[in-house]
DNA sequence: TCCATGCTTCAACTATTGATGAAATGTTGA
DNA sequence: TCAACATTTCATCAATAGTTGAAGCATGGA
């Protein structure tokens, strides 16, 4: 992944409500979920809530597909993965201090 | 680390200059760079580059040490292990094809 | 067709961020 | 002490980001 591209990813995620966004749609997988649950969830305005998926969207780390009138919004979690293999590959490259630190508690494989 | 800290992280990171320092410092380990240095090498201007360390420093990315007339920084290879650690593991946990994104260059270890 | 629903877009505004260059601070060596 | 150096701070300005509420646009059901 491009610099430029984890920039765009970075600046998505340093947000408050869009980092809570992506830790709700990612374990919801493909399945996603619609901008009124999102909303609804997280407790903000739906025109609120559209400025912050667009962003996401376009930085890449959501996908987002038409089902009748809702708009279903789904991580991308391959992108994700991106962002975080940069941060710890090119970014951070060969730092053991760094690997060392993320494997903290057991993960499903 | 709490959301809030890696909130910051992330604002802090997502600045071309700001990644490009991270960059730089983290191969240096705890010698890290003078400020002189790093702005020479990044091609930008003193008082610029005092801006963005501070940014870097206050998110608990970058630690400053003073050596006579220089002020040394450093990359806090813990902070930004706790950073990745947070996308991987309370951001994404349990999403395996993100986990399995992670991985694809050796490392030293 | 008409209305309600779900979502996005727009306009207006405020707040935050970043760039620039000059001035200030502190340190070293002559 | 003085001058040079290393860095930060400050003031100013431009650009960007975020919030809010109203309006717009599809879609589906009565």
């Amino acid at each position: 992944m491009e610099q430029s591209r984890v920039l765009k990813s970075l600046s998505a995620m340093a947000h408050d409500t869009r980092l809570e966004i992506v830790r709700l749609l990612v374990p919801r997988g493909d399945d996603g979920l619609c901008a009124g649950d999102i909303a609804q969830t997280l407790g903000v305005s739906a025109s609120g809530l559209s400025f912050h998926l667009s962003q996401l969207e376009q930085a890449g780390l959501l996908t987002s597909r038409k089902e009748s009138r809702h708009v279903i919004y789904a991580a991308d979690r391959a992108a994700l993965g991106g962002v975080i293999s940069y941060l710890l590959n090119d970014c951070c490259a060969g730092a053991a201090e760094i690997s060392g630190c993320i494997a903290p508690r057991a993960q499903k494989v």
